[in-house]
DNA sequence: CTTTCGATTCTACATTTGTAGGATTGTTGA
DNA sequence: TCAACAATCCTACAAATGTAGAATCGAAAG
């Protein structure tokens, strides 16, 4: 994952009402949400929705789909996967052991 | 980890000038960086540097302790692994096998 | 004690971000 | 065709963020 897409990705993360987000669509799974859904269950106005939404998609963390009347959001999970991949990549840069904890179950490959 | 923490962190890691810092802290390791030697290898402003060190302070992700005249800025490698467990978490959650990549050597033990 | 030097704080400013009501667009079912 | 409905776009505004020079603070060397 390209550092620019990774900073794109931070911001999107960084946000309570975006993360709440993030969230419901990782819970729905590949079948995604609509934006009605999410507005709903995140208890946030509409347009509030689609500016998140956007900065989402535009962090390439989102991806949409027309389904009938609705657009389904839905996480793009490999790139989140990318994401978790660099964190552990600046994580464990030259210092793995150091930020990785084997005994509970979360390894990092990488070097 | 805390959501309020991890929201913090993600948004410390989203700016450019704060990411470089990170990585130059990553890499010299427990040790540690003083505020100068930072500002002259990522090429910033002193008074910049202070800002975005206590910005990654203030997220948990840096510590620092005195050393003669200098003062020392270090990675805290529990955070950022505790930061990478909170992504794997929401990442993976009741979605396993979608996000994580086992044949990249990245695992997700929980659940 | 005083000078030096590393680091922070202050200040001012431009830019970006987040919020939300209302208007608009566009798809679908009647 | 047209009424309904979902979602975005427009707009205005408040708040937070990032930048950097200048002033200040504080520890340590002499």
């Amino acid at each position: 994952m390209e550092e620019r897409q990774a900073l794109a990705a931070f911001g999107a993360l960084s946000q309570e009402t975006r993360l709440r987000i993030l969230r419901l669509l990782v819970v729905a799974g590949p079948e995604g949400l609509a934006s009605g859904v999410i507005a709903d269950q995140a208890e946030v106005p509409a347009s509030n929705v689609s500016f998140h939404i956007k900065e989402l998609e535009r962090a390439g963390l989102v991806a949409s789909r027309r389904e009938s009347r609705s657009i389904l959001y839905s996480v793009d999970f490999e790139a989140l996967n990318g994401l978790v991949r660099f964190l552990m990549e600046d994580c464990c840069a030259g210092q793995i052991g150091l930020c990785v904890d084997v005994d509970r179950a979360v390894m990092c490959g990488n070097t």
